[in-house]
DNA sequence: AGTATATTGTTAATTAGTTAACGACTGCTG
DNA sequence: CAGCAGTCGTTAACTAATTAACAATATACT
C-alpha cells in the first residue's frame, strides 16, 4: 500500500526534480545579492521557464509563497536542499580513475550537492597506489570490504564499458544502493539497486540528429 | 508549412534518438559476432524494452523488417548511422581544458559517434601552448575566427559556469550551429543555435531524492 | 479603511509518449 | 502444396506531463 503511493509521488515528481538544482543555483545568487522574496514570475524569467511549471515545482518541496511578494528566498533554498538531501554530506566510491574518473575526482562542484568522494578505486597496477587530487588510489579488489565497513551507499562508475557490469556486481553485493554511471555500458541490476545513467551517446545522438536536419533542410524530415 | 511539419517529425521521435545509440551498440556487437538477422524480441529482452517500442523506434529510421527473420543487421547499423550522422565525420571545437575538458579530450570513444575534436581553446595562459592528448592549446582568442574559417559547427563547453555564456556567444557569432555544454550554466541563445545540456546536478538530483526516498523510507513521500 | 493589483494555488485541457492489441506477411515443415 | 508459427507494422487506448485558465489572498496605495 505504501509502497503504491510512494511511487506515484516518485514517478508524479521526475520532471520536476531534474529542475530543482536551476532553481537552487539562481536562488543562492539572489540569495548572495541579499534579495528576500522573489516571485514565480521571476524565476521563470531567467530560467525561461512558464510561472505555472515554476509554482508547480515550488509546491512539491512543500514550501508556500506569501501573494504579492512571492517566496522566501532563504527557505526555498533550504527546502530544495533538505528535499534533495544536499544538506546533509553524502560519501561516495568512485571505481576508475582514467580520464574521466580523474576528472570526477578533481572536480569541485560536488560539494554543493553535498557529494563527498571519499575513496577511489582501479584495477590497473599502474594507477594503485598513485595520489590523484589528494585521493590515494585503492585497488578495485578492496572496494567491496571498504564499502561495506564504511556503509557507503553510493558508487560512481567511470571505468571503461568492459568492465562495468563487472563493478557494478561488486558495489550491489557490498550493499551499495544507488550507482551513478558514467559508462556507455548499460547495467543489468537488482531492482533495489538505483541506477542514474549520465549518457553521453545519447545526448550527442539528440544533438547530432538536430545538427543533421538543420544542416540539411527540412527535406530530410519527410523520411 | 514544412517547418510544421519538421518540427513535428523530430520532437515525435526524441525519446527514441535518445534511445537508438544503445541500439547501435549492441547491432555492431552483433554484426561482430558474424549476426545476419536480429528480432525485435531480441533486441528487446537484451535492452530491457518492449519489443513494441523497439519496432516503433526501428520504423523511424526506415527500415523494414521481414516476418520471420527480423532485421538486417548490417543494414540496420547504416541506418541507424546515417539517420544521426555518424557516418561522416563531423569536426568539433572544445572551450575549456580543465579537469573536464582534458578527459573530454582523451576519450577515445567519440571515433564512434563521428566526432573529431579538432581543437581545442582556453583563456588561462598558463595552459595555452601545452600539448593535451595530442593537441595544441590555443588561445579562447582565437576560437571565433577560426571556427569561422574551418567552417566548425559544434561546438563543445567545458568551461566553468561563470564563464560559460561568454563563450556561448563567442561560439554563436562564429557561426556554429550546435552545442554541447557540460558547464551547470544555462546558456541564453538565440532560437536557431542548438543547445544540448549534460546535466550534472539534474541527474544527481534525480539520484539524491531517489536514494533519499529509499534510505528514509516511504513515510518522507508522504510530505 | 477600502480598493486595486500582483501573485499564489488549484483545477481543467491539451499534448507527448508509452504500452497494448491486432491484422498481415513470410518462411518452415509435414 | 497447405497449414502453422513467428515476426512485423499499424492502429488504438492509456498514462504521464506540460500548458493554460481561474479563483483566492494578502499587500500597497489612496
Amino acid at each position: 500500500m505504501f509502497r503504491v503511493e510512494l511511487e506515484k509521488e516518485r514517478v508524479g515528481s521526475l520532471a520536476t526534480v531534474r529542475r530543482l538544482p536551476a532553481y537552487l543555483h539562481l536562488l543562492k545568487q539572489l540569495n548572495a545579492d541579499g534579495r528576500e522574496f522573489v516571485s514565480s514570475t521571476h524565476i521563470g524569467r531567467d530560467l525561461k521557464l512558464q510561472p505555472d511549471q515554476v509554482r508547480k515545482d515550488i509546491a512539491s518541496t512543500g514550501i508556500v509563497g506569501k501573494p504579492k511578494s512571492g517566496y522566501h528566498v532563504p527557505a526555498l533554498i533550504h527546502a530544495i536542499e533538505t528535499f534533495l538531501r544536499w544538506d546533509n554530506n553524502t560519501d561516495a566510491f568512485l571505481a576508475g580513475v582514467g580520464n574521466l574518473g580523474s576528472a570526477l575526482l578533481g572536480y569541485k562542484g560536488f560539494e554543493d550537492y553535498g557529494l563527498s568522494i571519499v575513496s577511489a578505486f582501479d584495477s590497473s597496477p599502474a594507477k594503485v597506489g598513485k595520489v590523484i587530487h589528494g585521493r590515494q588510489i585503492l585497488h578495485m579488489s578492496k572496494l567491496r570490504n571498504l564499502a561495506e565497513r564504511m556503509h557507503i551507499h553510493l558508487g560512481i562508475i567511470a571505468v571503461p564499458a568492459e568492465s562495468a557490469q563487472e563493478v557494478a556486481d561488486a558495489m550491489a553485493s557490498a550493499g551499495i544502493a544507488a550507482i551513478w554511471n558514467f559508462s556507455p555500458a548499460g547495467l543489468n541490476l537488482p531492482e533495489n539497486v538505483i541506477v542514474e545513467n549520465i549518457d553521453l551517446a545519447s545526448s550527442l545522438a539528440v544533438l547530432s540528429r538536430k545538427l543533421a536536419i538543420r544542416l540539411s533542410g527540412p527535406a530530410e524530415a519527410d523520411l
